[in-house]
DNA sequence: CCTTGCCATGCAACTAGTTGCATGGGTACG
DNA sequence: CGTACCCATGCAACTAGTTGCATGGCAAGG
């Protein structure tokens, strides 16, 4: 399981509250790892379990306490630990290639492509803007900043991919039908 | 949910066991949805109670029934209704774009990179083996195969943006660390 | 003052998927 | 004759993730 990890990345960076992580989930780190507030919760108990992060508990009054947490020493043992073993092959599962490979109805798919490669260029647009604003120069991204760089260049040639595979299926589907 | 979808069209193509879909979707239909045969038979289960699969069953004596399945008009229909659907923008869950954000470990990072940039090699190798054997000429893939050539196109193209994503963070992680 | 929207937490019920185990027949090779 | 590997089915226990709901403060704008 990498959520825990995911949220132990973050708080390296910073220490956070759960709707702080929940947040950086919608955000940056929301380009490789989704989850909602409600597991973040959940999972954030179970490593404060384990002993991973710690909180500090701020009261207030009238509804529940404000927890921020913290990344502890056992914390980043287990990202070291976690980094060190090879990483599972992503198990691969696209509702669209499934259904594209039925292509039951011509029309429908020419459709849904279109919407999946508006969705990829605008997501797109955002990681080249994200990147010109953070690494205006590749070549002299700082140390502890590389791996954030990288991942989101990861994004980068992901959403280009997409785009081309989604021209492809619509050069194909499209113009085919039209003569 | 898009196992039964992914079945369903399997069964289009081919009435089948639980163990040959086990094992088509541990090649073709594997380039892009895994499912374990236990998951399998579960589904199926499921799936021939709502009506969408048919089974014939031949009896063994000393051990369990052999069923094959086919699909069933309510199948064909659920297939229709599933395509003309959006389909929904994948999940991107990535344990390695967590470890490379975090980059706890440099040489366990290119270590790792290095392992799946040779993964993503193996696979284009026998996608576009695939794609070479079944497909010699794209211009003129037959109507009823399109399906299956475009969702191979994405598994080349989705390998060869995995090989290129390696490459640029072996180069970022690598020469640097040698000066 | 009321509504909208952000800050902040969480439970409960459910669905999907994983891991480990169990059973047992047939066929091919050494 | 044993062993390994393919064919074939499935249960049980667990983990991860989704969906829906509930609570309540505080600030800004109309």
């Amino acid at each position: 399981m990498a959520l825990e990890h995911a949220i132990l990345v973050s708080l390296t960076e910073q220490a956070a509250t759960g709707y702080d992580l929940a947040r950086r989930f919608d955000a940056s780190i929301g380009y490789f790892w989704r989850a909602s507030h409600q597991q973040i919760y959940k999972t954030l108990a179970r490593m404060e379990a384990d002993g991973w992060v710690s909180a500090t508990i701020e009261p207030r009054e009238g509804t529940a306490d404000k927890k921020t947490y913290a990344i502890t020493d056992a914390g980043r043992e287990e990202l070291t630990r976690f980094t060190a073993e090879p990483s599972p092959r992503e198990a691969l599962r696209s509702d669209f290639a499934v259904k594209l490979r039925g292509l039951a109805d011509v029309t429908a798919i020419v459709e849904d492509t279109r919407r999946r490669r508006a969705d990829h260029v605008e997501r797109l647009d955002r990681y080249e803007a994200s990147a010109k604003r953070h690494y205006p120069d590749p070549d002299a991204v700082e140390e502890r900043e590389r791996g954030a760089y990288l991942a989101l260049r990861g994004g980068i040639l992901s959403e280009r991919m997409g785009i081309a595979w989604c021209d492809e299926i619509l050069d194909q589907l499209e113009t085919r039908s039209d003569r």
